[in-house]
RNA sequence: GGCCGCGUGGUGGAAUGGUAGACACAGCAGACUUAAAAUCUGCUUCGCUUUUUGCGAGUGCCGGUUCGAGUCCGGCCGCGGCCA
């Protein structure tokens, strides 16, 4: 085939068309964003696609996600919005310091010089982005008011200072979050991880857990998927705290637990506290064997999965708890690896017959297994069978069923039962019931260098100081090095040494820094006013706000959107924003995918790296060795089977590439990039570039009155209206593959086109090519512009109208009906669109085909559905 | 194991309960060309029928609701995601 970046004239050339065009969007202003009282009358509309992290190259999902975004900014331009499109960096993180210690290169100018060099990438997609207002999360002038709203939030109440459970690298120094473990040790010192207590800043973001919960109701233009995916985030269970006072401790004690079950208390056979509990430490300091179970439990993760699936062990403490319930009865209290000091009370008590985990701790043990529920159906002998099996099985039962073996609560349902059990406990005063939540608090401190420093100056005599406002932003020291492990403002010379602003004396400032999720929990606020002196400008943030749409994958369903939702609720409490819920829509797009290949050696192969012969890939030109074709997956370095867009860009162009990312897959599943695809794509812009300029003789000049139509203009004229309804539509409703294959329709009805008036038919031709031009301008701004200016008209297309809709054309004065008999289509009869019932019976009826398909029959009934569709029914 | 989603031609995918397969990719045939590429035209769910006309089957499997089911309901099978 001929050469994609052919100079050939008769072509369209992306190579010289697309600089210049953006260049001329660029002089002219044309997505500089308006502020409110440039634009009146208009309605504002936010469009924010996440924002990337600046790791070096931009991939195709990027590519993706930013062209869908630009075809609503374009889209809802045209459509008269005032519109905010935004880009930013979210440039604090690991890589950096990865490549630091690798590479030996400063972090700040790594991270700088990928911004840089992605920008560049962007730019050349032709992107409908306000440039003026972006920002990167480390520029000391972005994350110096997030210290500051920091202050504000510790002074509201919002922040809290506590020991949790870390992943600790005894290598490295450093934390690790839970997917850096791998198998139990650090992804790059291999060595062991360890649970490990450290004191660390935590947003209390369960104190909204339900708010967060009640909320993701009225959004209702996200995805059903991500809103379950948070509820069960969130998981809210209601329950009770239990208290069992504790035998053969020198003091007065009640252990506190949680359960979820408080109707099978009666099951209960033993007592277990998590390795952290309070009371745990407490008899580890006398215990030299419980000490050292409770260090061998800390060797392991701190991951749910990870504790789930570690085998259950547990310590007899010798101590015994006293039931509840039943007087004079007690269960051994256990340590347990299994109970999480995070969730609930850090103490549970085990029902083996009714819970999984406590039935493997119970059989391991040799404890008792009292079964308590039984399913409401069985009764007499067959209860009895079920009761003694259970209790001596290795299954728990957790189904529905009625209590049995359980004093007051026999004969009551799972759901009575829990009520009646809570009753008690609160008449007896020994426990309540509650609700709890597995949602944790927000921990936000990391023991790194690149990131936001946390503005809080610890001394001995005042303990935890905010840093003077005046004194912000606290930036980052450039001068760190990364030869020695663990966390480089820790071991600087000076940064960390200073004066207590309270009183003076000798105090060290707080090494830790953000979690980069704080980050990107408020940069859609910030890019409302970028440049402002305090973190919003209220004014700009309660106009732009909320992200009207909202577009990313699927991968941040539940951390950065619910932390985002978090903190913007904790931005309201502090006077920055006034609202709740910051994206009123939000779109998660698929993956893009490609093949992957195996070499012969079992390495992966890179596409570009093949030789195809019979379309089969080889290693080699000679076609000797041959590769072996695996599975689709997601594009990635380690499989090999990434594409890069500037590749692409250059060979093809920015239009080609953005034009393949919309075609065939919906956007919201995953897409496989193929070479045959985006070849179609290019293929497409030619086809494209010779309809609209190849025959300029055909069209009537730009504005010209319409003629007298004929009927094969009417037609065209039709066609071109209900097309551009529908296309409307689907850019509306996020469908850009339909788009797609709309413009491909009208592509086809004007190639098709044989006028036969002559003034009728440059009339109508005219008609359609501007429109298509128009309708493919948000999906192809390059090729648009220049088709538009080649069609003769003066106005940039990134400044004109959308076109609008004749109402009148789109619905046909005669409609053609399918006529089944019995269900089957037998024929299909045209009647005027208004014609009554009767009136296309008999037409129907009246069909050859129907009556060779009645036999002779007469029909029981005939339904008729006006302008859909009529069945006779014999 | 729980929750959610998805199963439609060779492929990606269309189809307010109303003509299943729009649109595209790949493939095949033809036109143009010395030839190829590009381009243009046509064909392309499967089976039966000599071609047409036509007939039959068909949206993972089984059943149900309905005049009518890819779509709604119940049960199964398979794949994917999240949580475990």
């Amino acid at each position: 085939m001929a050469s994609p970046d052919t100079t050939d004239t008769a072509r369209y050339n992306a190579k010289t068309a697309e600089p210049k065009w953006q260049e001329t969007w660029d002089r002219q202003g044309c997505f500089r964003t308006r502020e409110e009282s440039e634009a009146p009358g208009k309605d504002k509309y936010y469009v924010l696609e996440m924002f990337p992290y600046p790791s070096g190259r931009i991939h195709m999902g990027h590519v993706r996600n930013y062209t869908m975004g630009d075809v609503i900014a374009r889209f809802k331009r045209a459509r008269g919005f005032n519109v905010l499109h935004p880009m930013g960096w979210d440039a604090f993180g690991m890589p950096a310091e990865n490549a630091a210690m690798e590479n030996k290169v400063h972090p700040a100018d790594w991270t700088y010089k990928n911004i840089a060099a992605m920008r560049g990438q962007l730019q050349a997609m032709g992107l409908a982005i306000d440039w003026e207002r972006e920002f990167a999360t480390c520029d000391p002038s972005y994350y110096r008011h997030e210290q500051a709203m920091f202050l504000d939030m510790v002074e509201a109440g919002l922040i809290t200072r506590k020991k949790s459970y870390v992943n600790w690298d005894p290598v490295d120094m450093t934390v690790l979050a839970n997917e850096q473990v791998i198998d139990g040790k650090g992804w790059r010192s291999g060595a062991p991880v360890e649970r490990r207590e450290l004191t660390q800043w935590f947003f209390k973001i369960t104190d909204k857990a339900d708010d967060l919960l009640k909320g993701l109701e009225g959004l209702e233009r996200w995805p059903d998927k991500v809103r379950i995916m948070q509820t069960n985030w969130i998981g809210r269970s209601e329950g009770a705290r239990v208290f069992f006072p504790v035998e053969g401790l020198s003091k007065d004690y009640s252990l506190e637990v949680f359960t979820t079950r408080p109707d099978t208390l009666f099951g209960a056979s033993f007592c277990a506290l998590s390795p952290g509990h309070p009371l745990t430490r407490e008899l580890a300091e006398k215990d030299a064997k419980l000490a050292a179970f409770v260090r061998e439990c800390e060797q392991l993760g701190t991951s749910e999965e990870a504790i789930e699936t570690a085998e259950k062990k547990g310590y007899d403490t010798g101590l015994r708890a006293r039931h509840p319930f039943i007087e004079g009865h007690s269960v051994p209290v256990f340590i347990a690896n299994f109970v999480l000091m995070d969730y609930g009370t850090g103490a549970i008590f085990g029902c083996p017959a009714h819970d999984q985990r406590d039935m493997d701790f119970a059989r391991k043990y040799a404890l008792p297994v009292l079964p308590v529920v039984a399913p409401k159906k069985l009764q007499g002998a067959e209860l009895e069978t079920f009761l003694s099996e259970l209790g001596e099985a290795n299954e728990a039962f957790d189904g529905d069923g009625v209590a049995v073996n359980s004093d007051f609560l026999n004969g009551l349902e799972v759901t009575e039962a829990k009520r009646a059990a809570i009753e008690k406990l609160e008449a007896l005063k020994l426990g309540e019931g509650t609700v709890n939540y597995r949602l944790r608090d927000w921990g936000i401190s990391r023991q790194r260098y690149w990131g936001c420093p946390i503005p809080i100056i610890h001394c001995p005599s005042c303990g935890s100081v905010p840093v003077p406002r005046a004194d912000l932003p606290v930036e980052l020291p450039r001068d760190v090095s990364f030869e020695k492990p663990g966390n480089p403002l820790d071991h600087h010379a000076t940064w960390k040494h200073v004066a207590c602003p309270k009183c003076g004396g000798k105090a060290e400032r707080e090494t830790d820094t953000f979690d980069t999720f704080v980050d990107s929990s408020w940069y859609f606020a910030r890019f409302c006013s970028p440049k402002a002196e305090t973190p919003t400008d209220i004014a700009a943030a309660n106009y732009w706000l909320p992200v009207d749409q909202y577009i990313g994958g699927v991968e941040h369903a539940v951390l950065h959107l619910l932390y985002a939702r978090f903190f913007t609720r904790a931005m309201k409490e502090t006077g920055h924003v006034g609202l709740d819920e910051p994206f009123t829509g939000l779109f998660t797009q698929g993956m893009v995918t490609h093949e992957t290949y195996k070499g012969p050696d079992g390495r992966w192969v890179a596409p570009d790296e093949l030789f195809w012969k019979d379309g089969k890939p080889f290693l080699d030109e000679a076609a000797r060795t041959p590769v072996k074709v695996g599975a689709i997956e997601k594009m990635s370095k380690s499989k090999r089977n990434t594409i890069d867009p500037t590749a692409i860009i250059d060979q093809y162009g920015a239009d080609t590439a953005r034009w393949f990312m919309l075609s065939d897959s919906p956007p919201e599943r995953d897409v496989q990039w193929t070479e045959e695809g985006v070849e179609g794509a290019w293929r497409f812009t030619q086809r494209f570039w010779r309809i609209v300029t190849g025959d300029p003789a055909s069209l009537a000049e730009p504005g010209a009155p319409m003629p007298a139509l004929d009927e094969v203009a009417e037609a065209l004229h039709r066609t071109a209206h209900q097309i551009l309804a529908a296309l409307t539509a689907h850019i509306e409703a996020l469908q850009f593959n339909k788009a797609v294959a709309r413009i491909y329709e009208l592509a086809n009805a004007i190639s098709a086109f044989k006028p036969q008036d002559e003034a009728a038919g440059k009339w109508v031709k005219r008609e359609a090519v501007d429109m298509l031009v128009q309708m493919a301008a948000p999906m192809m701004p390059h090729l648009a512009e220049e088709s538009w200016q080649a069609l003769g008209h003066e106005t940039i297309l990134a400044e004109t109208p959308w076109p609008i809709a004749d109402e009148s054309l789109l619905v046909e004065d005669s409609v053609t009906l399918p006529v089944q008999v019995n269900g089957k289509r037998r024929d299909e009869v045209t009647v005027p669109r208004d014609a009554d019932k009767a009136a296309v019976e008999q037409a129907a009826l009246g069909l050859e085909k129907v009556r060779n398909a009645l036999d002779g029959k007469t029909p029981k009934k005939v339904i008729v559905v006006p302008g859909r569709i009529v069945n006779v029914v014999v």
